[in-house]
DNA sequence: CTGTTAGCGCTTTCAC
DNA sequence: GTGAAAGCGCTAACAG
C-alpha cells in the first residue's frame, strides 16, 4: 500500500520507463522484462497514481455527467446506463448535480470543479441554451448531450415528433376523433424540448387524419401527477366532448386519471388515456404508453463520448425510437 | 484557459509560492500581494489543476459514493442527499456502482478504480460481508456506510426494529389481532439487515400486545410488486384468517393489494395492509406507511464523512427514525 | 529493447 | 512576509 514506481523499479531490477511501458502493455518491452515487472507490481500491490499519472500526461480518466434530478424517473435511469458502460470501459465517472427549476429561464451551472479535471462531458436531461454550452464547451473536452438534441453538439436523443405520432394514430386507430393533448408548461413546448415535440406529433397526427388539431385540445401542465390532474380537469371544462387523450408523459397521465375518476368517468370505458415514458410498472398502474429506453440512451452516450475521447468525430443527433405499449387505459370510444 | 500557477505568479509579479499562499486564503500574506494575486488569476482565469494539487498534497478533494443501483427508489434517493451535499461541501463526487445480484452471497466489489483517487467513500445500500469490508478499508480512506448499521465502521441507518414496531403497532391500535408480515427473501433476514430488523420489530409488537407471532404469519418475499403479490397469495392460503398485513416495503405492499383484490378481498374493507418507504406518490397508490427520509440519510453521511475526512472522529452508528404516513389502505378490521 | 532525464503544476520546508 | 528549491509519482522524448 503506497508503494510507487520507483519501488516496482527496483524490486524487479528495471528502470522506472520500463515498468510504465510494461504496466501500460506496450509493446517494446522483452517478455523477460514484463514478466518481472508484472510479479513485482504483483507483489508490490502496485497501482498507479491516478494524480501523477493525470499530470504527466494530461489525461485524467474521468467524464462527468451532468444531472439534474437522480430521483426523477428519466435522468437516473439515463445515469445508470452510461455509468455502468463508461466504468467497464475503465473510465471512472462523476457525478454533477445542478438546480433545475421550473420556471427559472437559465440554470446555474458552475463547471469551475470540472475544469482540468475530466475528458469528457455527458449532459443529461438539460436544455442548455447558448451561455450554458459556451461555459460547458469553456472545459476543452467533448460534450455529449443526453435527452435534448442540440444540432451542433453531438447528442442522443428520443425522437419525441414520432413519440407523438404513435401515441395519437394509436388513439386515431381505436377511433377516436376528438384527442385531447396535454404538454408541458409552457416554457417547455419549444420545438427543440420534447414536450414541443410531442405536440407536433400529435398536431402531425390530427391533420394527416383528417382531424381539427384545435388549440382548444391543448392544455398544458407541469410534469408531474398533480400537474396532470389539474390540467385535465380544465380540459373537461373547456371540451367536455373529448374521448381521449394523449399525455406528454406518464405521470402526467396518471393525474388525468385521477381527474377523470373524480369527474365520474371511466378510463377507458368513458375516455382513452395514453402516457409516454413507461416510468411505471404496469403491476402499479396498467397504462398504455409509449416506451422510450433511457437505459440505452445513456449506454449510446457513453459510447459516443468515449469515442470522441480517443479523437473519433462523432456527428450531430442519433435518434432513438419509442414504441407503443399497450394497457389498460385505451379503448375503442364508447 | 490553460494558465499555470507561473503565469499568475508572473504576472503579479510575486513567486508561485506567495501565489499558492494567496489563493488558498493563508494568513501569512500581505494584503497587497493577495490584491495583486487576486487580479492575475481572474484576468487569467486561473483554476489550480487538480491533479497536481492532489500530487503535491495527496488528497484528491474527491469522495467515492458505492451503490448498486441507481433507479431503485433507496439508493438513488441517498445518492441525491448525499452528493448535493458534498458538492456543497466542495467535494468532487465519483460514483462507483457494484452488481448487487439476488442470492448471490458476494458482490465483486472491485475498488481498484478508487485506489489513490478518493479522500473517502461512502457506501450505499450496500450489505458489505467481512473481506468487502476489508477491501473497502485497504482504500487507507474514511467509509461511511448509509442504509446498513455494522457496528465497528460510522454508519447511518434508519431504526428498522422501529419501523416494524411502528407498523404493527398501528394495526394492533386499529383492532387487528390476526396481523401477517411479508419480510425479505431468505437471504435478507439476518438481523442486521433491513428485512429482519423489521421483523423483529413485528415479533416485538405481536408480543408485547399479547398476540402470537406464528412463524406462519410471516412470508417471505423478493423486494418487488410481484414478489410482493405472489407473497401474498401463499399466506392467504396458509392463514386464510390473516385481518391485515404489514409488508416491509412498499412494492411488497403493492403487489400484496394486487393480490388481495384478485382474490376478491377488498383493501382496507376485508384486510388492511401497511408499508414501509414512503416510495410512492400518494396520488398514484394511497398506502398508509411507515416513511423514511433517504435525502436526510444521504446529508448525514456525506456530513460524517466530510468530518471524517478533516480529522474528525465519528462514532459507530446515528439511528435515523421513520414515521407513521397515514393513507387509505388501513382500517378496523371488518 | 532499455535507461536517463526532463518535465507535468502545485505545495512546502527552509532561509532570508 | 516572501522566494528558492526540492519534491509528489509518472510519462515521454532522447540516446544508446
Amino acid at each position: 500500500m503506497g508503494s510507487t514506481i520507483d519501488d516496482v523499479a527496483a524490486r524487479a531490477g528495471v528502470s522506472t520507463a520500463t515498468v510504465s511501458r510494461a504496466l501500460r502493455g506496450m509493446s517494446n518491452v522483452s517478455d523477460q522484462s514484463r514478466r518481472k515487472v508484472l510479479a513485482a507490481a504483483e507483489e508490490l500491490g502496485y497501482v498507479v497514481s491516478p494524480s501523477a499519472q493525470a499530470l504527466a500526461t494530461g489525461r485524467t480518466g474521468m467524464v462527468a455527467l451532468i444531472l439534474p434530478d437522480f430521483d426523477e424517473w428519466y435522468p437516473s435511469a439515463v445515469l445508470e446506463g452510461a455509468q455502468r458502460r463508461l466504468q467497464s470501459k475503465g473510465f471512472t465517472t462523476l457525478v454533477h448535480s445542478v438546480d433545475y427549476l421550473r420556471g427559472k429561464p437559465h440554470l446555474d451551472l458552475d463547471v469551475g470543479p470540472l475544469r482540468r479535471r475530466v475528458d469528457g462531458v455527458l449532459v443529461i436531461s438539460l436544455p442548455l441554451v447558448g451561455s450554458e454550452i459556451v461555459s460547458v464547451q469553456s472545459l476543452g473536452v467533448p460534450v455529449v448531450l443526453v435527452g435534448n438534441a442540440n444540432p451542433p453538439l453531438a447528442s442522443i436523443s428520443v425522437d419525441d415528433v414520432e413519440i407523438g405520432l404513435i401515441a395519437t394514430q394509436h388513439l386515431l386507430e381505436l377511433g377516436h376523433t376528438v384527442i385531447g393533448h396535454i404538454t408541458g408548461a409552457l416554457d417547455e413546448v419549444a420545438p427543440s424540448m420534447p414536450a414541443g415535440a410531442r405536440l407536433e406529433g400529435w398536431r402531425q397526427a390530427m391533420l394527416e387524419a383528417g382531424q381539427d388539431p384545435d388549440p382548444d385540445l391543448v392544455e398544458h401542465s407541469y410534469f408531474d401527477i398533480g400537474g396532470g390532474h389539474d390540467a385535465m380537469m380544465e380540459l373537461l371544462n373547456r371540451r367536455p366532448d373529448v374521448t381521449a387523450v394523449f399525455a406528454a408523459a406518464d405521470c402526467i397521465a396518471a393525474g388525468a386519471i385521477r381527474a377523470l375518476e373524480e369527474r365520474g368517468l371511466g378510463v377507458p370505458g368513458d375516455v382513452s388515456v395514453i402516457g409516454v415514458d413507461g416510468e411505471y410498472p404496469a403491476e402499479l398502474l396498467p397504462l398504455t404508453t409509449v416506451v422510450q429506453d433511457p437505459g440505452l440512451q445513456g449506454r449510446m452516450g457513453a459510447d459516443s463520448l468515449a469515442r470522441m475521447i480517443s479523437g473519433g468525430a462523432v456527428s450531430g443527433t442519433q435518434w432513438v425510437h419509442g414504441s407503443l405499449r399497450p394497457g389498460h387505459t385505451t379503448s375503442v370510444p364508447r
